[in-house]
DNA sequence: CTAAAACCTGACGTTGACGTCAGAGGCAAG
DNA sequence: CTTGCCTCTGACGTCAACGTCAGGTTTTAG
């Protein structure tokens, strides 16, 4: 399939593909005419990418991860980093937890006339 | 308190607190010779910030729901305002968990030795 | 009194994941 | 054949939350 078909499958933009390409994240042939051909894994492969940049993880370290992902097999440089990601996004998750309980204070309290609560 | 007082009690650097002073977040009187001063409340006020940045807000937003957090009512814009943003951080706390639960299935699977399963 | 440390106001630099535009070639339909 | 959409490669634009530097004033420690 072309670069289009993919996009529209994935719902990421042409632009996005090319730039996961330049970053060497997504390979692909090419037609005689030079225009880029996917088969059907590299719809996976954008959703992969998609969840891993929504993770917080960098192009860079995505590039570093990945080739362990195809070869199903992780050096212990690898599986540290991996660790270290998944630590990452826990503490993030809490974080986010706290934040949404703050938030809640503050729709209560702002929701509530006659409230006392001290919050500032 | 002067800046440099406040940028040590709340961690965060000076250049951050005139930042968000130019954006409207934290107000500051001035002494005879213009040096910011700050009250005691200020480090709650900061920290409130953070939390609202680390919960994915922008510096507009924040600025719009501030008023509100001081005058302890909100209008039903702010508050529609404020429940879109808590869903909004629900749904990256439900996407962070997905990810997470990915990247510990990569590293199950790149981390045990022949291991059948088919991931990409 | 003096030198270091802290503060001030601009104003330009940074970073990442793309958006967008320019200019040119490629491809199926009528 | 030509109309119109798709694709290509560059290359500059964007946005937010600061970092950093310049050049000057103020406060503090000794």
């Amino acid at each position: 399939m072309r670069i289009g078909d993919l996009a529209t499958r994935t719902r990421v933009s042409v632009r996005a593909l090319r730039y996961y390409e330049e970053q060497g994240l997504l390979a692909s042939t090419r037609s005689e005419s030079g225009q880029r051909l996917y088969g059907a894994t590299a719809v996976n492969r954008v959703r992969l990418i998609q969840q891993l940049y929504s993770a917080g993880l960098s192009s860079k370290t995505i590039a570093e991860l990945l080739p362990c992902v195809d070869a199903k097999v992780s050096t212990p440089e690898s599986r540290e980093r991996l660790a270290a990601e998944r630590d990452r996004i826990n503490t993030q998750i809490a974080e986010l937890i706290i934040a949404r309980d703050r938030l809640d204070d503050i729709i209560d309290m702002t929701s509530r006339p006659n409230s006392d609560c001290d919050y500032v």
